[in-house]
Formats: C-alpha cells, sequence, structure tokens
DNA sequence: TCACTTTGTTAACCTCGGTTAATTACTTTC
DNA sequence: GAAAGTAATTAACCGAGGTTAACAAAGTGA
C-alpha cells in the first residue's frame, strides 16, 4: 500500500478539535529487525505508516513456504484489507527488515472523520484507487512476464530497494527460489560480458 | 470488477432530478459475441455495468500472445483503471465472448454526485475497496499457487462460467497454454479412476 | 580472533509447462 | 449436407525453474 502517505492529512481543512482528535489517535510503535509486525490469521483494524524502516508482507503456507506480496518503505503504509473489510484475519504476515518506526492509526477514526469531511472522503477514495491500481500492476506483472523480465523491471524502478533487501526475498517476491534467481543473475552476466 | 451493480444506485437517497440525471446518463450498449468492446490503449473513462452476457479482460502483448485478466459476466461492472485515474490509455483489451448488453456511465458524473451525496461517495469507496480486494486474491492466486491449483479452484469458484468459456480462454486465465491444461485435465482425471 | 550462523553460488537431476505439429471433433456458413 | 474454419487432444521435444546438496563467502558474536 502506497501512494499515500502522513502528509496528506495536513493539507485537510480539519477543525482545530478534529486535528487535534487525528492526530493523537495516532501511536507511534518501534519494531527492530526480522521482528514480526503482524501475524496472518491475526484480525488487524489499524493502519500502518511507516516513518523509517522497510517491511516484507509475505503469504506463509502450511509447508513453511513464503511467498513476498509487497515491500513498503519510509513514506509508505500498509494494512490488512481482509481486516478492515470484513473484519476477518488478516491474509499475510509483515515482518520487519530492518529497525521500523510506523505511526498506527485504528481504521475507525478514519470512518468516522470520513463522515464528517468530504476532502478526508477523497483522501480514502484516492488511497482505495491508488492501492487497487498498484495490484492490478502486480497482477499484470505475475500473468505476462517472465522470472527474468520481473527481475529486470524491479532492478530498474526499485534500485534502492535491490542493495537492502537480500536475494533470497528478492527471488520470493519474484515468485522464484533463491537458487534460480541466482542462476539467472549470472546467466545474464555472460551475456554483458 | 465485480461486487458492485446498478441496483446499488436503488437504494441511495438522491432527489428526484438527480436520480432523473443519474438515469439519464446511462447509455444502453450493444455487443455481438467476439465483438471487441474497448481496445488496449484507448482512453476510456466510462464505466460499463454488465446486463446479460459475458467478457473478457485481456492483454495483448507485441508478439501477439494474450492474457486473460478476469471475466466479468451479468451483475459485474468493469472499467479502465489506467484511464479512470490517469487518464491514460487502457492496459486491456475487452472482449465479448456472449452476445452483450451493457449500461455506459462517464465516471465523470460520479464524481459529480459524490460530491453533492455523502451516501454516493460511500457506494464508490466501497467499489474500489473490493476492486482492491479483488485483485489482492488474484495476486495471492498467482504468487502462491500452482497452475493445478489455480484450476481446481476456478473449478470450485466459478462453476457456471466453467460452460460458458473456451478451454482456451481458461487457460490463458490460469495463466498458462491450452496445451498444458488439456494435458492437466486429463492427468487428474486418470487419477480418479 | 575464531567459531557459528546466514546467505549466495554451483552442479546434478527432475518436473512442469512451452512449442510445434498432426489428428480428431465441433461449429459455422453457404 | 459439404466445406471451411475453430477447438481440443495427443505426442515428441526442449528449456526454465524446482530440489537437493555441497561448498564458498560474508556477517555476527562471544
Amino acid at each position: 500500500m502506497n501512494h499515500f502517505s502522513l502528509s496528506d492529512f495536513d493539507r485537510l481543512p480539519l477543525s482545530d478539535r478534529d486535528r487535534l482528535q487525528l492526530n493523537q489517535s495516532f501511536r507511534r510503535r518501534t519494531f527492530k529487525k526480522k521482528i514480526k509486525v503482524l501475524n496472518q490469521g491475526d484480525v488487524c483494524t489499524e493502519i500502518y505508516f511507516v516513518r523509517s524502516g522497510l517491511v516484507k508482507l509475505c503469504y506463509h503456507t502450511l509447508d513453511g513456504k513464503e511467498y513476498i506480496k509487497s515491500f513498503i518503505k519510509e513514506g509508505g503504509m500498509f494494512g490488512s484489507l481482509n481486516s478492515l473489510l470484513n473484519n476477518a484475519g488478516s491474509t499475510f504476515s509483515v515482518i520487519a527488515l530492518e529497525d521500523l518506526i510506523v505511526d498506527a492509526v485504528a481504521y475507525a477514526t478514519f470512518f468516522n472523520l470520513a463522515n464528517k469531511y468530504p476532502e478526508f472522503h477523497a483522501v480514502s477514495l484516492n488511497f482505495f484507487q491508488q492501492l487497487a491500481l498498484k495490484k492490478e500492476i502486480r497482477e499484470y506483472e505475475l500473468l505476462c512476464l517472465s522470472a527474468q523480465q520481473r527481475y529486470e523491471k524491479f532492478r530498474l524502478q526499485e534500485a534502492d530497494l535491490m542493495h537492502r533487501i537480500k536475494q533470497s526475498d528478492l527471488a520470493s517476491y519474484l515468485g522464484i527460489t533463491p537458487v534460480a534467481l541466482s542462476r539467472m543473475k549470472n546467466k545474464s552476466n555472460l551475456k554483458i560480458k
């Protein structure tokens, strides 16, 4: 969940009282690297704004495999759609890949303010629009591109993440094994030489 | 784009004048089977509600391959996010798989009414929420499930579509070739015997 | 600094799905 | 109802990626 950040709220014409309420409803939380921020299956009706650090959102299967949905870094946000919309357990876990600072806010707070301020409603609408668009792009990549093409795209578009994440996590994001990724990288190196 | 239909509007407490305007802004269109309803690359700022029939939303690649994003049947709706949100060309085409009746409405009409009626805003918010959720589920399937598992899931959850679509279109939706799907089907038949 | 753990590389082997092509079965259409 | 087009099946072959395992490299910690 990206394309939307805390600073979006600063632009809203809230009353002093409501702005205070909004600010107070944020709870700052910190997590050490490798700590699980959200556990797959747990209901989580908060939204998290990442101030610094990096997390991975990932599915864990019964046979112990991990598939990475997405990476969220500083400036981004995340939350569980299945919890927010269906009040059900999150379909994925969230794990800190770097020491993490987030601001958490209950989704209910959003709803209350959205009923009061049309501008706020536009913000939340925009958020879900951008999320749907982002998911659609990921769907396209998984459906139409080969692992090799997904790798090249990630390398170009997420250059800064390339040296912040483990190669095995990148492989899991691309939908292949670490062995396959290592193999692939060196094959394309040969072509360059 | 599903989980949202024309009947949602009937429940809205619009004024007589606005309801008339809303009803008048719908344009009924019909398409024969096999006709392209929307061409990949064209800007399309309308939303389509499917009254009867069936369409496929699909990506076409430069080398002539087709990948099916989703099927939309009567009661469902579709539109191009990239056109609605970015005023850019649609990333996919829409093709009628059966004779089709749709009601088309300009997305701008939505925006205008949403600014006027909070209830309307909730409808559009809900729409994008459900769309994001749907895309997330598809992402999960493509990332975590094998072709075989995706086939079984489709067979159970979209039973009515199984005999309305060509096997080659199902294969394209699952992300494999028609040959692979035929092979897979018969392999699992053997197991049943 | 030396042991220990984690991560990445490489090789051998295997499976699944892609490609091509021939064959059969079904639809259209005239 | 015959001809032409469209779908599905099957087989042979190939390549990408999975699996396992052994090894190397790089962190991490007492």
